[in-house]
DNA sequence: TACCCTTTGTTGAGCGCTCAACTGGCCACC
DNA sequence: GGTGGCCAGTTGAGCGCTCAACAAAGGGTA
């Protein structure tokens, strides 16, 4: 995090599209979230594994892959997934091939409340995002985040590189965790 | 939501950029995230409250204040400005002038506490988003940003607005809530 | 075969958030 | 002066998430 040079602060007019970004996206994200929740009665990233279940083939998918495919910790997955079975909309089953493995896959249930809170929540998305952009900005959109996306990438190969090679040296100048427990 | 007429789906390029736009916000999002806590053991929303209170006059404001600029809800605030009480990162204390509001103010200690985080925090920003972009792009940037929040904000007043009149009618067709308790 | 390391998935604790309900003080109106 | 509605802030339960620890099975090597 070059702690050696100086820091590049950011500019005014870096500090104003920083914050802008952080409260449109916010609100967009906070938005469909609420749309969601009311109208279907999940959050988004359920509804984000339900969409991707649907569209695999058999809508089952094994939950690993369902895991890299929704960006999500195997462990949220296994969390979510919970949940959904408890909900009756997705159902999980033993994999042959590989015992450790197990299926997750959409069912009837799931596959009609998909569809019924499908509706809604395009709309959302349209009337909040695409609507308000004109055609170009919808094109720069997609190259900003592609090359967010790009630049991110290496960042979260290295950091799972490091993470293999952890507990040595470890924090040279970290800051004190909030009350000594950092998190877990 | 338009319920009577079509819905209109999101075309193959739209539906790109959307997921684009949520893998690139999730990614940046949750790194930023990962290295505040790391190396300053906050997440990014006591940061920002940090931030806020740190530009104040006196380094200090009334709680509803400071949850309006942080675009907090005053629930949210009060258990985070509990928290970061306990820290000894702010303090509260009693408004004279209204005796049901208080004050929330940065200790010495949060302020370098934030000093020393900041550097860290704007060179992952930097690194990360700025640097990725061209200077057109950060343009576009800005102006979607403003373009979002502009078309959320009347529907956001509105949602306030509806809140209040609530309880009418209610759910004309809402969709099931997962496993019966909507949400709290 | 026996061993060890990896991979898959689950679990429990803790955290930040929302929602709803609440306390207590302000203020306008009778 | 009392009363009723509003406002500022707090609280507790529940939810989704992360993290670390775990169980169980695969797969390579000796």
């Amino acid at each position: 995090m070059e702690r050696v040079s100086e820091v590049r602060w950011l500019s005014a007019r870096e500090q104003r599209v920083w914050r802008s970004y952080l409260h449109a996206t916010w609100m967009l994200t906070e938005h469909v979230e609420r749309q969601l929740q009311q109208e279907a009665g999940m959050p988004h990233t359920y509804y984000e594994i339900l969409v991707v279940l649907s569209e695999a083939p058999n809508r089952s998918l094994r939950m690993s892959e369902l895991a890299a495919t929704c960006h999500a910790s195997r462990s949220r997955l296994s969390h979510a997934v919970a949940r959904l079975e408890r909900a009756g909309w997705v159902q999980r089953h033993a994999c042959e091939k590989d015992k450790r493995g197990s299926w997750a896959s959409l069912t009837e249930t799931g596959f009609a409340v998909l569809e019924k809170a499908a509706p809604g929540h395009v709309t959302t998305v349209r009337e909040n995002l695409f609507d308000v952009l004109t055609e170009e900005q919808v094109d720069a959109l997609g190259e900003i985040c592609a090359a967010i996306r790009d630049g991110l990438a290496p960042t979260c190969e290295k950091a799972i590189a490091e993470e293999e090679a952890r507990c040595a040296e470890a924090e040279a100048s970290a800051g004190e965790p909030i009350e000594a427990t950092p998190r877990g």
